[in-house]
DNA sequence: ATGAAAGCGCTAACAT
DNA sequence: ATGTTAGCGCTTTCAT
C-alpha cells in the first residue's frame, strides 16, 4: 500500500536523496558502483518516483489535457486513440476529459481538474461550453490547440488566435453535391447538426447554400431547395423525424448530413418506416465511420482526414509549446461515392 | 503563462498561506469577512490550487486509473464513458490509458505512469499484458478491480484475489443456442477470439463445447460441429477469411462469434463474396453494439449488461478502498434475437 | 480567528 | 563523486 519513497531508497543503500536523485535524472556524475548499487535497490522497493513531486519544480508535468465531447462516438475516439498514441510516442502523457455535451457544470470541473494538474498543454474539440469554459484555459496562455472544430475566433491572452486543425468542408461537399446531381437528383437538402454547438456545422451549411446557389443558373430544380429549407422545424438544425416526412411532401429526394449522428437515426427511421436508402432516398454524411462501409447499402460520406488530423495536431501543440508560432490548418475533406447515393424516385432506369 | 500560487493569493488578500488554505478546504474557524476576501482574490487571480501538491499531504490523489484495451472498441469506449461519468460523480478524476493491445512496451510505459502518478485504485480490463506489468500495480496493494474480463486467479499481496465484474456467457449463450436449434441448425461451430488475449474467450468457448455436448443425446448432427472445429485452422481463435471457405465446405450454417470484431469481420467478407447473412449463413455474436441493430439483416446478439457493469465496477472499487472486502461479480448475458439467425440454406419455408 | 513552522517527495544549487 | 541545504505549493500541527 505504502510507496517507497525516494529516501526509502537513499537509507537503504547507504546513500543520500541527491546521489539518488541523480541516478534517477543521468545528472551530475556518479560512480557506476553506486549507480548499480541504487537500481538494485529501486527493483527490490519496486520504487517509481512521484510524477506529481518531480512536477512541482520543472514548470512541466508532461501532461496534455485533451478534452472531447463525447468518447462514445467512434469519431472522437478514433481521433483520442490517435492523439494519446502520439503524445505517448513524444513521452506526454495525455488526460482524456470527455463530457457530457451539454452539461456545462460538469465540463467545468474537468477543466478545473485538468487545471490542477498544471497541464503542460491542451487539445480541445471545442463544443458549446467552449466560449464559457475555455478562457480558463487559454487565459493563462496555456498552449492550446482546437482540434476538429474552430471556435469562433477565440484569442489568447497575448493576442495570438488559437490554432485549430479543422476540415474544409468543401472539397468533399461539392464533389457529394455533383454525384448528386449527376444521378439526377434537384431537390437536395441538408441537415447540419446542431448548430449552436459548432461554428463548424454553421460553415457545413453555409457551403452547402453556396453551392446551391452557384448551381441556381444552370439547375433551376434546386432553386426549390433552398426554400424548402428554410420551412425546416428543426431550427436547431439536428434531425427530427418529423422531417422525414416533410421531405416525402416537398419531392425532397437527397439529404446530406452534417454529423454521422443524425445520418444514423435517419437510417434506422428509414428502415422502420421502409424507406429504401439509395432508392426512395439517397443520403450523403460527413465522418467516414466504419458503419457506413458495412451497411447495406453501403453510404457515401465526405471524408475527414482524420489520422492527420490526430497527428498534425500533436505536432502543432508541441511546437506551441516550444514557444514557436503555429498557423491554423485546415485538412481537405474527400467524398466517397457509395451506394446510398441513387436516382431518385421514378427515375429508375434513366442512369446506370 | 505562469499559475498563481497559494502565496500569491495569500499576499493579495493580506493574510497568510495557511488561511487561505483554511478557506479552501472548509477546515477550522474563519471569519466570515476574510474568507469573502479570500474567495474575491481567488477569483481575480484565477487562482487553482495546485492538485498535486495538494495530494502530496494526504495519501490520496483523488485519481483512478482505468487501463483499457483500445478505446476505438465502442463497447470499451461505451465503458470507459461510463466509468468516468460514475468516477467524477464520485469526486475521482480518471486516468484513461489506452494501449496498442499487443504492444507490452507501451502498456508498461502506461503503468509507470498511473504509478507515478499515485493513483488511488485501478479499473482494469486486463488484456494480454496482464500477467506481466498488471503484479505491478496489485503487488503494492494498490485497490484494483478487473472489468469485464478476468485474469486467472490473480491475487494481492494480502493474499485476497483481485474482485471482477464480468458476465456469465452460459445465459446467453445457452438462449442463442436454442434459437439457433430451433430454427433447425445442426451445424453449428464457434469463433471465441484470440484465446491468448483473455480467459473470457476460452470461457465462451468452453461454454459452447459444453453446450454442443449436451446436445449430443438429442441433436445427433451437431456431434460433426465438435470435429469441425478441431480442423480449425486459427488455434488462435480469431477470425480468418479461409474459414468461410470452409464452414461452407463442412456445412456449417451457423456461426457464434466470442468477440464483436470477429463478426464485423465476416459480416464484410460475406457481403464482399455474396453470403447471404441470416439466409446462407446464421450468426450471433457477443456484445450487442449500436452497428448490430441497424445493420439489414439486424444481427443476434448476446448482450453484456454494460451499463451496470460500468456503474458496480465503480462502487466495488470505492467498496475495495474504503477497505471492506469485496466479492467478484457476474452479470448475467442476455441473448436478442434478430433477423442474422434464420433457416440453414435448403430449409427455405420449413419454419415460419 | 489567524500566523509561524514543519514537512510531503522530489530537484537543484551549493558545498565538500 | 557525493552530501547538505533550500525550496516547489500545499496542508497541518502548534502557537498566539
Amino acid at each position: 500500500m505504502a510507496y517507497a519513497t525516494i529516501r526509502d531508497v537513499a537509507q537503504q543503500a547507504g546513500v543520500s536523496v541527491s546521489t539518488v536523485s541523480r541516478a534517477l535524472n543521468d545528472s551530475g556524475r556518479i560512480s557506476e558502483r553506486t549507480r548499480a548499487r541504487i537500481n538494485q535497490v529501486i527493483k527490490e522497493l519496486h520504487y517509481v518516483p512521484d510524477s506529481r513531486a518531480r512536477s512541482m519544480h520543472s514548470p512541466h508535468s508532461r501532461t496534455i489535457g485533451l478534452l472531447i465531447p463525447d468518447i462514445r462516438n467512434s469519431y472522437f475516439a478514433d481521433l483520442a486513440y490517435l492523439i494519446q498514441g502520439e503524445l505517448l510516442a513524444h513521452g506526454f502523457q495525455t488526460l482524456i476529459c470527455t463530457s457530457t455535451q451539454g452539461d456545462s457544470h460538469e465540463s467545468r470541473i474537468q477543466v478545473r481538474n485538468l487545471l490542477g494538474q498544471h497541464i503542460d498543454g491542451a487539445i480541445i474539440v471545442p463544443g458549446p461550453r467552449s466560449q464559457e469554459t475555455l478562457d480558463e484555459l487559454t487565459r493563462r496562455g496555456l498552449p492550446v490547440v482546437y482540434v476538429d472544430r474552430t471556435s469562433g475566433d477565440r484569442r489568447q491572452v497575448d493576442g495570438r488566435p488559437v490554432p485549430s486543425i479543422d476540415s474544409d468542408p468543401l472539397p468533399g461537399l461539392r464533389d457529394a453535391f455533383k454525384d448528386l446531381v449527376k444521378h439526377g437528383h434537384s431537390r437536395i437538402t441538408m441537415v447540419p447538426g446542431p448548430l449552436e454547438e459548432s461554428g463548424t456545422f454553421r460553415e457545413r451549411e453555409e457551403v452547402f447554400d453556396d453551392l446551391l446557389n452557384q448551381m441556381d443558373d444552370l439547375q433551376d430544380p434546386t432553386r426549390d431547395v433552398a426554400c424548402t429549407r428554410n420551412d425546416t422545424p428543426s431550427k436547431e438544425g439536428a434531425f427530427n423525424p418529423e422531417l422525414l416526412r416533410q421531405w416525402r411532401n416537398q419531392g425532397v429526394s437527397a439529404v446530406i448530413f452534417g454529423r454521422s449522428q443524425d445520418a444514423i437515426q435517419v437510417i434506422k427511421a428509414c428502415q422502420a418506416i421502409g424507406i429504401g436508402i439509395g432508392r426512395d432516398l439517397s443520403i450523403v454524411t460527413f465522418d467516414d465511420l466504419p458503419v457506413f462501409r458495412i451497411l447495406t447499402p453501403a453510404i457515401a460520406t465526405i471524408s475527414q482526414q482524420i489520422d492527420s488530423m490526430g497527428t498534425r495536431c500533436v505536432r502543432m501543440l508541441l511546437n506551441l509549446m516550444a514557444g514557436s508560432q503555429t498557423d491554423s490548418v485546415r485538412l481537405k475533406t474527400k467524398y466517397l461515392h457509395r451506394a446510398s447515393v441513387g436516382q431518385p424516385p421514378g427515375q429508375a432506369g434513366q442512369y446506370p
